[in-house]
DNA sequence: CGACATACTAACGAATAGTTAGTACGCACA
DNA sequence: TGTGCGTACTAACTATTCGTTAGTATGTCG
């Protein structure tokens, strides 16, 4: 996966390069916006901000992650810094990821917002109870 | 859009709205969290979080975004109590989107993970300029 | 001698994102 | 008076991404 962002004319990518600009449509950082936020992203970065682990502990860990999606999620997270992956030659394969500080930066970001969430579940769920009981209205 | 989680079996919902695990497959958190950091859910929080805006200014705002689905980030946010929608009833249309308190909350939370990505992007790009580097080496 | 475990990848179908075209209506310009 | 523009959408279609399943190597256990 290389590093090939559509440049937006007139504006040289050096700009990006030296602060990130999320609204432009041809900024870099919203791949890394992108891997970060993803469904899977978050949930690998919020399990490994506990401890070290191996693959399959992980999507252990992560209720509902398939290989695939774990392995895409995790190449993808190595490749912008976050994670490093240490490899053991055996068999059967022994791999495990942890977080580089740069990688526990980002977890302590998304970790936030993923707390946030989660306490607020209550106040969301009973939005949604109420739109739910407006709409059962507007059909009688 | 109404709210039919899958639920885990032996795990009573009303744990889940005491307070959300992201962890868990069935959580109802999950939807939240994917509205929230979806790639124009997060643009969305941000341009809204400066001042409140119109359908189209919101779009030329966010680089990119088509009409579909700004209008679908529009309404599930919208949906989880995150915006306030008012439309005044005059040709052509015009309809003003806001932050609500929770949306405030959210967006901040959301802020601080999109500027430090901003900030991080150079030491990012100098990651991946280094895998670049030890890719080439590896092909000769 | 199977069966199992691990960390993956390839191939395929399913879901989701994105694109384009259309709508109602009033206004400006020719 | 007619042509075109602007707004906030939705419907229909296509491209992209996701997710599921099956396969791989090889050592240990029953």
């Amino acid at each position: 996966m290389s590093y090939t962002p559509t440049k937006a004319p007139g504006i040289p990518l050096s700009d990006y390069l030296r602060r990130g600009d999320l609204m432009a449509q041809a900024c870099p950082s919203r791949e890394v916006l992108k891997h970060v936020t993803s469904k899977w992203g978050v949930l690998v970065l919020m399990a490994l901000r506990i401890e070290t682990l191996r693959f399959s502990a992980l999507r252990r860990k992560v209720g509902g992650v398939s290989e695939r999606m774990l392995a895409q999620t995790l190449q993808n997270l190595e490749n912008d810094g976050f994670l490093n992956r240490v490899s053991y030659d055996v068999v059967p394969p022994h791999v495990e990821y942890s977080l580089t500080p740069l990688g526990q930066e980002a977890a302590e970001k998304v970790g936030v917002l993923a707390d946030w969430i989660e306490v607020s579940m209550p106040k969301i769920a009973q939005v949604w109870g109420e739109r739910e009981q407006s709409e059962a209205l507007l059909k009688v």
